[in-house]
DNA sequence: GTCAGCACTCACTACAATGGAGTGCCAATC
DNA sequence: GATTGGCACTCCATTGTAGTGAGTGCTGAC
């Protein structure tokens, strides 16, 4: 309780997160060199890090008092402090300023976007191997969901003589299909005839909110078409959202842990669409941009740190971009290259629905 | 030059690579041995495998011949053998059989390909999760080409004042899309023209060879739409086929190797999607089912094998499966696995086209 | 050709000794 | 009273030294 032992103290907030200058300058320091190093760091490698002009016998002092309100952490006796999960937290809430992207990333950044155009998904793919270039964690990028966006167009072709495919186009670009098996079978005019009663029917709608019922044609065979095809919109509709993730830079968690064991339950963890979406999805929720270690809830992750940044289309967050790193991360470039990137994304995304 | 330097052998054929019976049982079983333990098999434990009823001296004198003829190795002195690449070789060649899948294995399939239904994609990628499943390795499926499939529909859909979207339905159910980008302004009937046009000149062609100039309309912003159009068309027929990978359980390189170091190299070979497509097709060009070590001619896969099939849709090779694991893989088994799935896969595909 | 026996090799393990980085504590100092 | 140099202590990591055992190659007998 005595966390504030100090006669230089600033507010003695809500929590009693608040710690001395000169401690916050030593946390900072230990948890700058350990993202560097990755190795235990001692007394008397933090002498010369800024803001901490004092002898390493004070630093002792302040860095067991840190220990034992949770900052940091001794692996054994005789080796130096590593930041706890606490200590990251307080490390970006804290010490992390705004940053921004070094030069070179910047530079790739403009480009890769300058460049950007075509198919909205290879984009995406392609912007998750940015992210992962330019931070060396793993990166993932959940694509605009298409829940609000209209339906600009639908199509039924004809594969074979049971066999349809619905094609939507949604106003944001994003083609989705569906295969529709036929009762019987059915003549190009009869669905071509379908698609125009399905068109009046779900034109200008979003996906969801697709009445279950269309009205009537007159001709039976026309109907079960449309109530077919209106089955397969809907069910477009409330698919799952998990298809629209993209993972690049996975071999690069490889490089992050040195146990294949944790390697290998990370990488499980990614190939599970569903968690991962999830997992940013409740961060963003939770109004955090950097979830670390156990804060995240998902055991395999334990050793790792999330950092998630929302895409804006148009005023209106619809995909989010995101860091998978070891606790140990850079988190000021983490932080900043997710920013640009996720910034950037919006506006290229948005200039392409307009 | 005497490898064959016993009374009983089989055909000493072209090559030197016939062994005695004997040898092919010893290596038989070192080969299986160790793709169960990963453990370097001693002369010991051989003595009871089936077909060497032999004393371990005389197991010994063998296998040292068998090391001499490079079938085997010593990862130091005193130690078991490993088989080599040429060992592994031997043993996919003249020791595997055709071989079936184990019951749950083939339950698994059967039961997948019953249900498999809806998008190809989403098809494919569940496919490359289902074999992973089967063999513990990691599985790639390519996705048949849509080469010589035939567009069976086009349409135009307006995004925005210049901008469109051409939506290509091919005869095999693929979709694809390119945004166009227009010089001018375009209303919805100038499209609905222009799209009018453009079906008349491409449907029933193959993407691939769709002339490049479209008979002229009468209308020049018409003939301009059309034109960009006919562009985006041939660009989608010779964009690369790398988008058609689906890669699955690449978290299972992580199991298979203890070297951290090798599990990024090859993880990093995994997302090099271009890579792995030419690899794959390397080996089946070559006539090969399966690659081992350096066979293939990737440095970071040398201590990896690799086994390919080909997915026959309608007479014809549109796709491959294929199967990532270290050189100690489970070639019966993986050969099965994939031998069944690719067959499985290309009767799916081929039912879905008619 | 096969086999039992034997000497030999060499990774692996356990154990003690050493060095060093780092700590906590304390008395002296500013 | 915070800071500091000094000091004893802890414990990991490294090195050196057997001892063990699995496995081999060789040889002479059958």
């Amino acid at each position: 309780m005595t966390t504030t032992d100090d006669s230089r103290h600033e507010g003695a907030g809500a929590d009693a997160l608040a710690l001395d200058v000169r401690k916050s300058a030593i946390l900072n320091a230990v948890v700058t060199e350990y993202i560097g190093s990755a190795q235990p760091v001692g007394s008397q490698h933090l002498m010369d890090a800024p803001g901490v002009s004092v002898s390493s016998a004070t630093i002792r002092a302040d860095m067991a008092a840190l220990e034992r309100d949770g900052y940091l952490a001794q692996p054994h006796t005789s080796a130096g402090r590593i930041p706890t999960d606490k200590g990251y937290r307080f490390f970006v809430d804290h010490l992390v300023g705004p940053g921004a992207l070094d030069p070179v990333g910047r530079q790739q950044v403009r480009q890769f976007f300058d460049h950007a155009h075509g198919e909205i998904e290879s984009m995406l793919e392609k912007t998750s191997g940015l992210l992962a270039d330019l931070t060396d964690c793993t990166a993932m990028v959940v694509g605009p969901s298409h829940e609000t966006s209209t339906v600009r167009s639908v199509q039924l072709v004809g594969l074979g003589p049971r066999l349809a495919l619905l094609v939507v186009v949604l106003a944001d670009g994003a083609v989705q299909k569906q295969s529709i098996d036929l009762a019987e079978e059915v003549d190009e005019d009869r669905l071509a005839d379908a698609a125009r009663h399905l068109a009046a029917h779900a034109l200008g709608h979003p996906l969801s909110q697709i009445q279950p019922s269309a009205p009537n044609s007159g001709d039976p065979v026309t109907d079960a078409v449309v109530a077919a095809a209106v089955e397969g919109l809907r069910h477009l509709g409330s698919s799952e959202p998990g298809d629209q993730l993209f993972v690049g830079g996975s071999s690069r968690m490889a490089a992050a842990f040195d146990a294949v064991d944790t390697v290998r339950s990370v990488l499980t963890i990614l190939e599970q669409q569903l968690v991962v979406v999830t997992l940013l999805r409740d961060v963003l929720d939770r109004g955090l941009s950097v979830a670390i270690g156990a804060e995240h809830g998902v055991e395999p992750l334990a050793s790792c740190a999330v950092v998630v940044m929302p895409v804006w289309v148009d005023g209106e967050v619809t995909g989010t971009v995101g860091l998978l790193g070891p606790t140990r991360m850079n988190y000021p470039q983490a932080l900043a290259a997710a920013r640009v990137v996720g910034n950037r994304l919006g506006e290229t995304l948005s200039e392409a629905r307009r």
